[in-house]
DNA sequence: ATTCGAAATGGTAGCGCTACCATTATGTAT
DNA sequence: ATACATAATGGTAGCGCTACCATTTCGAAT
């Protein structure tokens, strides 16, 4: 029976079981537990097998903030995206989640809102809490939060995008090649005047300036736009159709900048008896299931979203164990899927 | 100018300023600039101002692994989902997470993957990141997960469920009362012989047997179930229908446990020229924009989702306060949409 | 037997912050 | 003037862990 440690345990702490106890317990001090733990083939086997018993017994789970302060890695990654709910995003956090959980790390999740001002604060914080990696979905633009992240020398991801000067590492891809894309496959197609329907966030802009751009190159009518606030609603796809139709502008292809606007436009043409796609041409972006399994079947981009998560991971916990990165910006790309709209 | 502090900083330190520097900066002791910004009301107006000046000239971000340890305090709530992409749970984790920052929480996100061996790590794991509260989609059965997480006694929120046993709060509703009432609902519109489209997890088949319990007490035939792994997606829907049909059944109503499924049916209906909701009514779960704005639109049944999230995010605040929750165990309800396909 | 190096363990001193308990100014009642 | 509360500040001692630097043990090489 090994001493009873002191019961002087001040009221700060919770109650919790310490690495102190654990040690006391197998017999050894604390810090050869906690390489027992650590970096348990530093160990011998005896040691070892007496740690993990203790650590049974007692219901041991380690403080990693204690941890974290004193070797300064807190084991914690965050990311920061713009919103959650319907969020084209959600695979690529899945996937970093996932990966970085395989390899003993938790996700602080941060929403930006669409709001400068609240991604300022929220970094703020995020510094706060010394992540090991930072995750951002698209670029930072320079700025105060710019400036402070970089400051902070943590390790950051940004995706979703390209851009020749990152902060640090890059996974994305072109929104510009993109919207080139989606217009040559439209004109390739035989269609030749187009809409275009569009939230109104940055990448989705860039993808419709890209579209138009090449239109124009193409030396075929001017596009039609349609900017859509109610980004991520079917609604919106619905009467942004409605007004496109009011404005009696003859077009044969409709370019949405998300597949949730695309089904709206895929419903609202079959309200009103537009064939879809001999009258009317439709591709989305994402690549979605409520998308890929419609009728007509929504062509649209899809967008290597798990690749995404899981590389950044990958990207950030060779960082954050100190390693080097020998390409630290890469574009996957992005595959135009033909089904029956187009 | 202040004396310069010895630069004998450690290979350990990332090289951040800390509050000593600050301190240092401001002419005053470290514990009066930590007073100056977490309790200002405690410090002079003098000592206030000249503090957060040292601060915005230095850049000081406070390091909440050291604060967290020293006050156990982590300003960390985790929150735990099956998964994220087309999640229902979305609305409420992100209603949780605008909530929580608005109060200066974080959020840990952990996905369990609809897996208990891999929840029981997710929550070791997160017990060990000493969070200030966890918040639950659905309830935790017994096991050692639960039993790890009574023994952390950190405040716990379970939702999206009820049970007269929770392990501290509770914030949901009744999977048998949405059961029952849809099964009423289609009732009082004549419906007489009924499918059931299910994903097979445990809230989707406590729904499903409610459902049918319902309609066994109406004396009415008995329901035919099908059960979809594939449970997020608008194929799995299709698909059913396209059992259903073969089987030779008579049915005139189909619920299903997800509004996916349901516009998967949708789908598949109209592909075979069944009119919904003449010859066949259909009804979802979980109000989504893409039922809402279908043709037919898609009736469903909503659930407070944000609701949810915001109500937890208060219960936990409160107890990670050290205040009270007077009333622990709330029913948020649901309520039935009634639209075109039903 | 001696030397040497590697393997295994331990001691000490923080990491950066805040709880707790002084101590010192400042005001207020007597 | 004195006593005494109150506000404002500071000193000290950790929180629970790990980096860093001993020290000890033990087998292999000489």
């Amino acid at each position: 029976m090994p001493d009873r440690l002191p019961e002087k345990r001040s009221r700060r702490n919770a109650g919790a079981i310490t690495l102190r106890e654990v040690a006391a317990l197998a017999g050894v001090a604390p810090i050869t537990a906690s390489r027992a733990l650590n970096t348990p083939d530093k160990v011998s086997a005896d040691v070892r097998t007496r740690v993990l018993t203790a650590v049974q017994r007692t219901g041991y789970v380690p403080n990693r903030l204690a941890g974290g302060l004193a070797s300064a890695r807190s084991r914690l990654i965050a990311a920061v995206t713009p919103s959650t709910v319907m969020s084209v995003f959600m695979g690529t956090i899945e996937a970093l989640n996932t990966t970085l959980f395989d390899a003993g790390y938790q996700l602080l999740l941060g929403q930006s809102s669409y709001s400068t001002s609240r991604e300022e604060l929220l970094l703020e914080a995020i510094i706060g809490q010394r992540p090991d990696g930072i995750f951002l979905t698209g670029i930072l633009l320079p700025g105060k939060a710019r400036s402070r992240l970089i400051a902070s020398k943590i390790p950051v991801v940004e995706s979703w995008d390209l851009t020749p000067t990152p902060i640090d590492m890059l996974v994305g891809f072109s929104h510009d090649a993109v919207g080139a894309a989606v217009a040559g496959f439209l004109i390739k197609k035989n269609h030749r005047r187009f809409a275009l329907i569009s939230a109104d966030d940055a990448r989705a802009t860039r993808r419709a300036d890209a579209f138009k751009a090449a239109v124009v190159q193409a030396q075929l009518p001017p596009v039609t736009q349609i900017n859509i606030k109610a980004m991520r609603t079917v609604e919106g796809g619905r009467r942004a159709l409605m007004e496109l139709l009011e404005r009696k502008i003859k077009f044969d292809a409709v370019y949405c900048s998300s597949d949730l606007l695309a089904l709206g436009v895929l419903t609202e043409a079959r309200a009103r008896g537009i064939s879809v796609p001999d009258s009317l041409a439709i591709i989305g972006f994402g690549d979605t299931t409520y998308g890929r399994d419609a009728l007509p079947a929504l062509s649209s981009v899809r967008i290597h979203s798990e690749r995404i998560g899981e590389l950044s991971a990958q990207f950030l916990i060779e960082r954050a164990q100190g390693r080097d990165v020998p390409n630290p910006i890469v574009d996957v790309g992005f595959t135009i899927v033909e089904r029956e709209s187009t």
